[in-house]
DNA sequence: TGTTTTGTTCTTGTCAATAGAAACAAGGAT
DNA sequence: ATCCTTGTTTCTATTGACAAGAACAAAACA
């Protein structure tokens, strides 16, 4: 098993909670920021916000968001379904 | 509710063979390797090595090495229950 | 007390992700 | 056909995590 399944394998057993804790221990404030920031360009992405909007009012290149479009598309649609959900929510 | 907070929330839903797809997907590779190489210390350090033996071993830094060991002392003590119960699991 | 081992911090330079801005590509609307 | 909007890529510079090694601190042990 490497280490990578490892932890997916430990996070899948983990409550929310320890979830948190533990992403906030093991990556630093500004990698826990840049992560946050990726989750949120896809969820507006998926919210049909062009990129420009999101760019500006992410207040992050427009390279970066292009990048998160790449994702949505080559996926195997975990992500995209993901955002799905999260859009159904509301 | 923060983004990671949401991402927390929806990783402690998710099977662990899709959290696995989702890291690929949000992280790049040196990202995931770069996890990875944390855990691993982490895990290392659980098992008492000496902080040189784990940085010849993983061709680390020592001083990433003490970056790892700081979190397992001033930790809510998540990550030192999650690499105790990996160990008891040998 | 002095020595050795181990942990911690510091300095210099490297590398990957990124911002910012511009350029380019592709469609749509007029 | 010509704009105009939107998506994509490229360029340069910045930033943060990191390696390598040295220096320093602390603890164990003789």
């Amino acid at each position: 098993m490497t280490d990578i399944k490892e932890l997916a394998n430990i996070l899948s057993k983990m409550s929310e909670k320890d979830i948190l804790v533990f992403l906030h221990e093991i990556l630093t404030e500004s990698e826990i920021s840049d992560l946050s920031k990726r989750w949120r360009i896809l969820k507006m992405l998926g919210e049909n916000f062009t990129q420009r909007e999101i760019a500006n009012k992410l207040n992050v290149g427009l390279c970066k968001v292009t990048r998160g479009a790449k994702i949505l598309k080559n996926s195997n649609a975990i992500t995209l379904k993901l955002i799905k959900e999260i859009k159904n929510e509301h």
